[in-house]
DNA sequence: ATTGTTTCCGTAACCGTTTCAAGGATTTCC
DNA sequence: GGAAATCCTTGAAACGGTTACGGAAACAAT
């Protein structure tokens, strides 16, 4: 009903605030007023407006409202991947909130791969979203920072603001949002639970240099171990990415090079850990019973597996995250920062060494 | 540099195709066509426009794009979580696929709620995305029903298509792509192999009334029993979602009642499987030694588990979703449909029943 | 040399909003 | 009663692209 019969097509058209200025037997100006927040207008206006809003369906067009007010209600994240279950989670958090806050969430994935990272931001700079989160792990080298200090200034200059969430910030010359979690910390807890427990041969799974979040907990391994006076033995630094194959292949690795040298295991996340575990298992040898094991993470398999392990808030990341840049985007000045906790949850697959053992 | 002079602002702006034009010495009609589509263009002016291009950091703003072509390269998808590991997945398909083909991913939760299905299909209307991919469970109602048939008719009009993504048609007046999945197959598959097994009591966990892909997989397991010549007791039909706290719920509820009174259970997913399998321990009943089970999924829990199981190509459905979409968008015609299949996957939570058991 | 084809490129009219400067209608004040 | 202030409302210029249409140049054919 009510198209414009000069614009003759075959199928039917959205009907533009031209139509409902028409219907409403007012200016596309008035329309467009009091549609978008409520401007002064008098209440038979408004009402003559608003009806014929309903009887149009009319709906505004996104892209042509971002392009005349240079501003799309939306935030984009880019994530390793959406089925790892702490990426899941944060990319939860940011959905959540975005919806929360009427922005539309766009996503994309990098595999893990910077390179892919970079295309993905220069990707989503192309749809001027209000935020570009970026999530996890990665390897950042200095052609990625030179890359990623370009194309964080782009999105400055266009009113769009890079968090890096979950990672620490890329320099003093990079404009960001940061949202950090403390993995150093966990990593600690982590390693300090096991070695309280008297276990002195911790294996360390996960080892990645050059990725922030590995590295993060390897530094927290290491304290800990220093301030137990337990000597730090490389070897048992063990590298591998986050992945449960990746964790069951490098214990199994481990075993099949002879017998066990340790009797604890620190695996980065719980993917890793549950790999490990069934490396284990294989070998006959159970856990706690033959070797005690700390997760990282607390998501679904470490309660299917009783793993004690250490929780990271993932969807407070992603909420956190949106919040700080619609923060930051709103009342401006330097971009904010935070740092968020994590916590040690005891479940049972830790069990005391005996003197005799050590 | 060469920004306009004439419109001086404080932060720097994002160079337009005007700006690329007088760099290069073309007109912006010449700069558009050339950067989209390969348009005759001389070689000169090509790798003219190329270099402005390049030195200027140009980027199209999609949005201008999108008004004037009346196009955004982008799909949609709405799940009911993005953490819940079958969502997720299909959710990685559509990511890879999307942007395979260098389109946008838009994404949306409902918590399984169908009014928040509805908001969302109308926001991500505003978007004008290519395509509006719907996943999963829901309870459709005639009020839903009617609403989402007005919206689909909405999105065909902006030349979106909604595409139904492991659920079946809405109906002959709701124009969607259609990508099923043979849950009713993979449930018959499940309970037949308990039955071969030779088990004859066998829970059913998680009926939920209206909803499509409850009501697939029960209809499987019904057949199943039919053609065995088992009767159906509708007493063994358990209600509840697809979570893993309702599995154990369920499961839990249900060893209180008295002593059990099965021998074998069938899980909707492999999430209800973990919950259903850690109340049975709790209560020292083994899995596969007293009760034998099979889920549905196939997805990480389930290896952790050792769980017999029904795979489900989560991905592929994704993936299938976004082409067929685009396929549709090209070529027209009437929406496509398609049906994936499901399989067994053997592990160790199935033991035979022996005769005097039964 | 004229005409017809091709090929390449430019002009300008949109696409559907927002927003600003300015206009008309009331009310308020002296 | 007229000027000033106030309140709504409007016309029109952006925003940054795409694309229909047409012109100019280059080349081939008559």
């Amino acid at each position: 009903m009510a198209r414009k019969a000069s614009r003759p097509e075959d199928g039917a058209r959205q009907s533009t605030i031209r139509e409902v200025a028409e219907h409403a037997g007012v200016s596309v100006a008035t329309v467009s007023r009091i549609l978008s927040g409520n401007y002064p207008a008098s209440p038979a206006t408004r009402s003559r407006v608003m009806r014929a809003v309903k009887e149009l369906d009319y709906v505004a067009n996104v892209h042509a409202r971002a392009l005349a007010g240079s501003k799309h209600k939306s935030i984009a994240i880019i994530v390793n991947s959406v089925i790892s279950p702490h990426y899941a989670h944060v990319a939860q958090g940011v959905q959540t909130m975005a919806a929360e806050a009427g922005r539309l969430c766009q996503i994309g994935t990098t595999g893990g791969d910077a390179e892919r990272e970079l295309d993905m931001v220069r990707f989503m700079r192309e749809q001027h979203p209000e935020a570009v989160i970026l999530v996890g792990n990665v390897n950042a080298d200095d052609e990625y920072r030179s890359r990623m200090s370009r194309y964080a200034h782009a999105l400055e200059a266009i009113g769009s603001r890079l968090v890096l969430c979950g990672r620490p910030p890329l320099g003093p010359d990079v404009p960001a949002v940061v949202v950090e979690c403390d993995y150093t910390g966990g990593a600690f807890a982590a390693t300090s639970h096991l070695l309280s427990a008297g276990h002195r041969r911790i294996l360390f799974l996960g080892q990645r240099p050059g990725y922030t979040t590995a590295e993060a907990r390897i530094a927290g391994y290491r304290k800990a171990l220093a301030a137990h006076g337990v000597p730090n033995d490389p070897d048992l630094e063990v590298d591998g990415t986050f992945e449960r194959h990746e964790g069951y292949r490098m214990t199994r690795e481990r075993l099949d090079a002879g017998t066990p040298d340790f009797t604890a295991v620190f695996a980065c996340n719980d993917q890793i850990a549950a790999g490990a575990r069934q490396a284990l298992l294989e070998r006959g040898l159970g856990v706690p019973d033959d070797v005690s094991m700390v997760g990282f993470d607390d998501l679904p398999p470490a309660m299917d597996i009783d793993l004690t392990t250490i929780y990271q808030p993932h969807e407070e990341l992603g909420r956190t995250a949106v919040r700080l840049a619609l923060e930051h985007a709103e009342n401006g000045g330097p971009p904010p920062r935070t740092v968020l906790g994590t916590h040690l949850v005891i479940r049972g697959s830790v069990r005391p060494l005996l003197p005799a053992q050590r």
